[in-house]
DNA sequence: CATACGATTGACT
DNA sequence: GTCAATCGTATGA
């Protein structure tokens, strides 16, 4: 995907990245699947990171749009966005689940067996992203998002996000209907 | 400097 | 359904 496709706001991205393919490519092993379902953030929601300004953790969320944002949930998880927006809004689309396409076995290996990427933890688990892969461009390289022509649903299933508790008022978690 | 907590997951009752 | 794991970050003293 082009940069200007990022470049739009959060909740629009979110639902269009239903359907697009993030692919991984590392140690000669390349791995994909098919985003099923996402969320916005953006820097006027309490519940972004973003929301109070810029920091070391969250600056590239307020750096150019289409590169990943990767952070530790937890202490243990990892979840990748990807920065949407103009430069320096401090918005981003949560990766939350996706279909494995590509790499399968690998897929497999790294979750234990269970090659399914049903949260945000586990699809970083599974496509191998980490805490190295904060900041990286999305547009083409390693890690990247491309489209192989399957449109968005026309009508994604919309709600409010999982495991916030502020802003509920803004169903920005999207999600590709079964 | 001290401390409370989270954009989660998996194991256990 | 309930709960512990686990640590970087944000926030306040």
């Amino acid at each position: 995907m082009a940069r200007a496709w990022f470049e739009r706001d959060a909740p629009v991205v979110a639902a269009d990245l239903l359907g697009k393919l993030l692919v991984v490519e590392r140690d000669g092993l390349v791995v994909s699947g098919r985003i099923v379902e996402t969320e916005a953030y953006t820097a006027d929601d309490p519940a972004s990171h973003s929301f109070r300004g810029r920091t070391a953790r969250n600056a590239v969320m307020f750096g150019p749009a289409g590169h990943l944002y990767v952070y530790l949930s937890y202490g243990i998880h990892r979840c990748a966005n990807v920065v949407t927006g103009p430069e320096g809004d401090g918005q981003a689309v949560l990766l939350r689940a996706l279909d494995p396409v590509a790499g399968v076995d690998t897929m497999r290996r790294r979750r234990g067996r269970v090659p399914i990427a049903d949260g945000p933890g586990k699809l970083c688990q599974a496509l191998g992203i980490d805490l190295g892969d904060d900041g990286v461009d999305v547009t083409g390289g390693a890690v990247r998002i491309v489209d192989d022509g399957t449109p968005p649903p026309a009508a994604p299933r919309s709600g409010p996000r999982v495991g916030i508790t502020v802003a509920v008022d803004r169903p920005w978690r999207f999600r590709t209907p079964a």
